[in-house]
DNA sequence: CGATAATTTGACCGATTGGTAAAACATTAC
DNA sequence: GTAATGTTTTACCAATCGGTCAAATTATCG
């Protein structure tokens, strides 16, 4: 029998994990870079370098390819936010914060524009997600600020808009990334942009929460 | 003949000056929700009430009309960093921007999703105008902002970086709505956000460059 | 080895894609 | 009015879409 699709055994196929690992791989490109509608089977499966056929073979539907991509990329994403400390000190922790955040966005801007794309379109395969532990995550962090601000710790502040607009500033580096390297693109000014950007965000949040070093 | 196509003849027609900003209005909502690959002639046509080949009678190719809008947000989305005075005091100018991009975001949010869409997936269709035009006039603002801080009226900080950073945090109210919304969703606190998010990213920059009042 | 299960292929399907041709219809100008 | 022009519709096209199927091929295991 042939029926399985790599879905009806147990123990998973070193092929199966390989060929897995290529579509996902695969399906990161050009999904990231045209939006869900935008992409078609017959790209990922040419940019994995297999027959359409076979990688419905692993995959029942492009949705399924889609689901399982934005699942990884959802957790990873949050791990920064996650790894926010109450008992760290408001300084070191925002500041890790937007170095970890500006690094994921050097390091994985396709993952990141994935998902600008997926919010961008109305997440409609992820709302439940954004409502539900996304939220609470945030919920979470938020009063941990809000305890900052009260302990006279930092600037009072929207602890909400402070997440966001944490989120926004980073993740433009890669969602953002052909505009920001055409206005920068003189001489050497775009290799240095992570760089220079992590210089002005700290120094912006440092400042503008009243966050005096030491 | 009917070759014309809404092209040959000098003078528009009433009818044609119609229903091309109603093609127009019902593309914004399709491009700025699906991005232009994920978007389909047919779709537009419906929701502008007409028939396709009826469409393509005002707009050749489904590029046409994408690149018409485009040029159209590109202008005035720019507006507001136009604006900028570099005879204003600092103070007065960068809490106006803010709030100016934060109220086109929150007046305009399908123009911003479509220029959003639009870099996200590698601005295939306005490379030349990023790199142009937008790169001249960011180049020119930034002067203005490193001249204030050479004056001692801001602090000393990487300008472009502080524009994209303004960029980030007030398109993000607009490009992420639906993230922004599922976050903020308990009772009223989502009707509240773009005052929020103005106050709070006032402070941020006023703060943040040690502006002082007065 | 042989048998069984896993993988890959090519041929194909109906629906949808962007776009066209030509004729029917409506409007305007004289 | 009528003739020219402008607009809309019907019918259609080749290409591509997501996905299926059965047969051919390859890997695995005793």
């Amino acid at each position: 029998m042939a029926i399985p699709r790599a879905a009806k055994t147990q123990r998973r196929t070193r092929i199966q994990e390989e060929k897995e690992e290529r579509i996902l791989e695969a399906a990161l490109d050009v999904f990231s870079s045209s939006g869900f509608r935008g992409s078609t089977i017959d790209q990922i499966a040419e940019a994995a370098g297999m027959s359409k056929p076979n990688l419905l073979y692993y995959f029942r539907t492009k949705e399924a390819i889609h689901r399982q991509l934005i699942d990884r990329v959802l957790f990873t994403w949050l791990e920064p936010l996650r790894a926010f400390d109450a008992e760290g000190n408001p300084e070191a922790e925002i500041r890790s914060y937007i170095r970890r955040k500006l690094e994921m966005a050097r390091d994985f801007p396709r993952e990141s524009r994935l998902f600008a794309n997926e919010i961008l379109q109305g997440a409609p395969h992820i709302e439940d997600e954004l409502k539900g532990p996304l939220k609470e995550l945030v919920d979470e962090k938020a009063e941990v600020i809000r305890a900052w601000a009260r302990a006279g710790k930092i600037a009072g502040c929207d602890p909400y808009h402070l997440i966001f607009s944490i989120w926004a500033t980073t993740q433009h580096y890669a969602d953002f990334d052909v505009q920001v390297r055409a206005v920068l693109s003189q001489e050497s000014a775009g290799d240095r942009r992570f760089e220079d950007a992590a210089r002005f965000l700290e120094q912006l949040y440092m400042d503008g929460l009243r966050i005096r070093a030491g």
